[in-house]
DNA sequence: CCCTGCGCTTTTTTT
DNA sequence: AAGCGCAGGG
């Protein structure tokens, strides 16, 4: 069985290389072949590689584009340069870093992830005095976020808040925004919305960017947001040379502020675009490919696409009932074990042949402990990653407070920590002198000592805390960065914190591995990096956030790899294990309560089931453990759809919607679940139609 | 100020 | 099951 080098499909959108372009690739149907072969035919035909831009959506993908666009370049002529390859974030922070001075933001800025910004939200929350009850730090990131991805700034969002629930989230995003920006920071929305923000008050700067690219390509391009989609049109409308790669069907970030009608109205956008529709599929046994197209066709409002099988023969997915999630994976891990050892040496399968895929991040614990047990290697993807660790996160909190003192966020996490004696009543005294001076906590801390209102004992301490900071500021910039982190460390002696949160020797040295590592990563950071700085290792520290660590490369090689749908999406594996494959997970709960994003859910089973070569194995449990207690699962509707059975489904659909609805959550026997009075009361009689949570007043 | 233990809530995906 | 906030004793 031999696949021809490029499709005429292929070869038509490899070739076709002025103008704007859109191609519509279904999964598996060779789309970064595409983008590579582009990239390598626009050099050979002499355009400098320098004027060549791919954006893509994940450091991954970047570093693998680059390769095998290094691979094909290299072929032909040795020692060229791949072009620029780059995330759309990356992208933004260089541009911004041009152009800080029209803007008037710094031009050195930490970048929030995650969990900054919770803590962010948080204190807006509390800022304004609203409870958890009223609205959780994560839903006010959720709204923020979504007022961001429209290009919504505080005062719009006030303007467009509808019901109290809103006009709180937006009375704390202003609150939100003017904390980070206090704190010289930037969330990931923002530097995208800045970028915007540039290219419309400085047309100037908006044509110096345009400017530097001839041609621009665009990865995954159904997963555009609003300000994303912007930016293209921004730096693309001099040249008009735009490719955009993607597929609506695996549309899978809506939630996020992705926007499949980017994709779906390119053509309006660009009318003379042309289209081309990659349709052949590569990767999957024919009846694996035939479930996915049976499943997908399920959604309404898609491009009508059907996908070509090239690989014959090969078995439908397999579809398993499980007792429980224990007994799911150890079954699931037996079978891997069994096919591992497997007689016929040809037939045997490698660990990194197989991928576990889950809907959510707690579904991998029982996994890993078989895997571990059965002595199978394995990695897990994204999850807790590596700087989600405290011990990691206090490090880099030290070290962001000494690169810029005003990030608040960082200091208030390093300040007594360890343990030094300025607690809460402390810094509560601070922090309001601060807001009063209108100055940053940094700011007040020389006058700790002199104010009246804090104990002179604990002034001593600040002033202490205080001069030990300045003492590595003033460090900062001569000699080796890993050696500085290293005696900053002992200094602060970080190990006391060690000591007294961990109580075993055994966790204590796991901590300080992990932070170990940490100090190995500014290392590698200094060998590949030409004028090293501490501000550039933070940054490149954000970016690279939960992606890969460097020598994930090697362990990949030879381990099962367990990840996400979400973060499964573009890759691809021999044999593949769908898990978890019930209502509420998959479909998960929250979509089939407020009914709104099947669709999406759909996609994602689709991207899940698209991932596998050879075979597929979807699993389901009979009951699975909530909160401490099993609860009877619903098999995924998906399952029944798949196989073509619609009405079956329609049902499955029907009780997953009764049992969430009405049941809040109800537990495995039937009962209602004893759930607080109050609550209950609330939700019982509205819950039927409404898609909101109920607002109860006070 | 710091630590411990109890009780209460939690329900997705991530650049 | 686990993480968080809060109360109470050193």
């Amino acid at each position: 069985m031999s696949r021809p080098d490029l499709n005429p499909a292929q070869h038509s959108a490899v070739m076709t290389l002025s103008g704007p372009l859109l191609v519509l690739a279904g999964a598996g149907t060779g789309k970064t072949r595409v983008i590579t072969y582009r990239i390598a035919e626009l050099i050979r035909r002499g355009i400098v590689q320098d004027r060549i831009l791919a954006v893509t959506f994940t450091n991954k993908a970047a570093k693998e584009m680059k390769e095998r666009a290094q691979h094909l370049l290299g072929k032909r002529q040795r020692g060229v340069q791949p072009p620029e390859i780059s995330t759309f974030h990356a992208l933004c922070v260089r541009i911004l870093r041009r152009h800080a001075d029209r803007l008037g933001y710094p031009k050195e800025f930490a970048i929030y992830d995650r969990s900054d910004q919770e803590t962010l939200a948080r204190g807006a929350l509390r800022d304004i005095r609203v409870s958890a009850d009223k609205l959780r730090p994560g839903d006010l990131l959720h709204l923020i976020s979504g007022w961001k991805s429209q290009g919504i700034r505080p005062a719009g969002a006030e303007a467009i808040a509808q019901g109290d629930r809103e006009q709180l989230a937006a009375a704390a995003y202003a609150r939100y925004q003017t904390q980070l920006r206090a704190c010289g920071s930037m969330d990931f929305d923002d530097l995208l919305l800045s970028t915007e923000e540039l290219f419309d008050k400085h047309p100037e700067a908006r044509f110096a960017e345009a400017t530097r690219f001839d041609h621009l390509l665009i990865d995954e391009y159904q997963d555009t947001n609003g300000p994303q989609y912007r930016i293209v049109k921004s730096l693309a409308d001099r040249h008009r040379n735009l490719c955009v790669v993607g597929d609506d069907d695996q549309s899978i970030y809506g939630w996020r502020g992705a926007d499949v009608s980017h994709i779906l109205n390119f053509q309006k956008d660009w009318p003379d675009a042309k289209v081309v529709r990659l349709e052949d599929n590569y990767r999957s046994k024919a009846p694996i490919l035939e479930a996915a197209n049976t499943l997908i066709a399920h959604n309404s409002s898609r491009h009508q696409k059907i996908l070509r099988p090239f690989r014959d023969g090969g078995l439908p997915p397999r579809m398993l009932r499980m007792e429980n999630e224990t007994l799911e994976a150890e079954g699931v891990i037996a079978e891997i074990r069994q096919r591992m050892d497997g007689v016929d040496e040809s037939l045997k399968w490698r660990p990194s042949d197989v991928a576990i895929l889950f809907r959510t991040n707690e579904q991998p614990r029982a996994f890993e402990l078989e895997l571990r047990r059965a002595q199978i290697p394995y990695v897990l993807v994204g999850g807790m990653s590596f700087y989600d660790r405290k011990e990691v996160r206090d490090v880099l909190a030290y070290l962001r407070v000494i690169a810029n003192p005003a990030d608040e966020v960082s200091l208030l996490r390093v300040i007594n920590t360890p343990a030094r004696g300025i607690g809460a009543g402390t810094i509560e005294v601070l922090m309001q002198v601060a807001v009063v001076e209108g100055k940053p906590l940094w700011e007040i801390l020389p006058q700790a000592s002199a104010n009246g209102d804090i104990p002179h004992t604990a002034g001593d301490r600040v002033d202490a805390f205080r001069a030990l900071i300045e003492q590595f500021r003033s460090k900062l910039g001569s000699g080796s960065l890993f050696e500085f982190a290293q005696e900053m460390l002992k200094t602060v002696n970080y190990r006391a914190e060690l000591d007294r949160v961990y109580k075993t020797p055994g966790d204590i040295e796991a901590r300080l591995n992990s932070i170990a590592e940490f100090l190995n990563s500014i290392a590698l950071y200094e060998q590949r990096t030409e004028g090293a700085t501490l501000q550039g290792f933070l940054e490149e520290a954000a970016l690279a956030g939960r992606e890969d660590q460097k020598d994930d490369d090697k362990r990949e090689r030879h381990a099962v790899t367990l990840m996400t749908l979400h973060s499964a999406k573009g890759l691809e594996f021999p044999h593949v294990y769908l898990v978890g494959m019930e209502e509420g997970l998959m479909p998960h709960q929250r979509s089939i309560v407020d009914g709104k994003s099947i669709d999406e859910e759909r996609r994602l089973a689709y991207v899940g089931v698209t991932r596998a070569q050879d075979t597929l194995t979807l699993t389901f449990c009979k009951e699975r453990m909530k909160w401490g207690k099993p609860r009877a699962q619903i098999p995924s509707r998906f399952l029944m759809e798949m196989r073509g059975e619609t009405e079956r489904a329609k049902k499955a659909a029907e009780a997953a919607v009764l049992m969430f609805r009405s049941l809040d959550g109800g537990p495995a026997d039937g009962r209602p679940a004893a759930a607080t009075p109050a609550k209950k009361a609330a939700s019982k009689p509205g819950a039927a139609r409404s898609t909101k949570k109920p607002v109860r007043r006070a």
